[in-house]
DNA sequence: ATAAATGTGGGAAAAAGTGGGGAAATGTGG
DNA sequence: CCACATTTCCCCACTTTTTCCCACATTTAT
């Protein structure tokens, strides 16, 4: 399970450089073999170990090429996924479209999310938290059950 | 079970030392592997023994991403969360995102709940002490039916 | 009052992150 | 099918951060 914010930079090649603390479990989890995608709600990128990403494109699979809803979701999903592969040193490239797609320049955060990871430029993510937080303590959000049975 | 306030320094390498009290019993929980993020209504931080937090994960890996609401939690709360590991001199470092939002600068307030502990700066955990005393004291608080419950 | 234990600060070694040269691989056009 | 351009990859060197360790200060206990 992956967790936590790091400050990372997208070098002049287009590299990111995955914190050391997270290299042994990707590798056992996947040899870092990873899928890259765009993000769906936010301006961010999703990264996803590949047997991870599996499940989700099996369930991408599921979906009827017929109604106009669920192919949408297959082509900007499928369409912008793209397969890297961390090199030797730990570093992982990303193309252009996903770099366009989260706006991704010098500085950029990278989020752990349990099985995944969102790839963030660092201004968008931080505007994300400071937003998130201010919504959730003025009580605007409405809370799903799930969300009451939280007990932190 | 963690209990009572202990008033320490934040150095500067921004580490805070563990006392000496609740050690044992840390390391018996986790071998002084412990996770801390930011807590979602108050500014103060959540630190938590790994087997503690790890129940906690679960329930958050439970949640919908494709619900906002959901998502913003698990991007909040997991995205802030942050491994630290309790040093040989038993020490501890608290990173930059969560120092900012708790406010902690020397001064600091390590408050154990049971399972977890709270880390506040100390002027503002004196402020919810009183604050909070205040509002039970004026009766302006709702007492649930397990509030009615304790018999203290 | 002295000794032991805890808390605090900082130097120095080790590790991680960053940047870029150049080789290899891939793709393109003639 | 070959030559050229471009992209990708590997490696090394430099800088910054993190970790480890020791020494001093402060508190507690005998």
């Amino acid at each position: 399970m992956y967790r936590g914010t790091s400050a990372i930079t997208l070098d002049s090649k287009n590299r990111i450089t995955i914190p050391t603390k997270y290299r042994e479990e990707l590798f056992a989890d996947c040899q870092g073999k990873m899928v890259c995608t765009v993000d769906i709600q936010h301006p961010c990128l999703l990264l996803y170990p590949l047997p991870e990403w599996e499940e989700i494109e099996l369930k991408l699979c599921n979906l009827s090429s017929m109604n106009p809803q669920e192919r949408l979701f297959q082509q900007v999903i499928l369409g912008n996924a793209s397969d890297c592969e961390i090199d030797k040193s730990g570093r992982l490239l990303i193309n252009g479209p996903l770099r366009q797609h989260a706006g991704l320049e010098k500085n950029v955060m990278l989020v752990g999310q349990l099985k995944k990871f969102e790839i963030w430029q660092d201004l968008a993510w931080q505007a994300q938290m400071h937003q998130g937080l201010t919504k959730i303590q003025s009580g605007e959000i409405e809370l799903t059950e799930r969300l009451l049975d939280l007990s932190l």
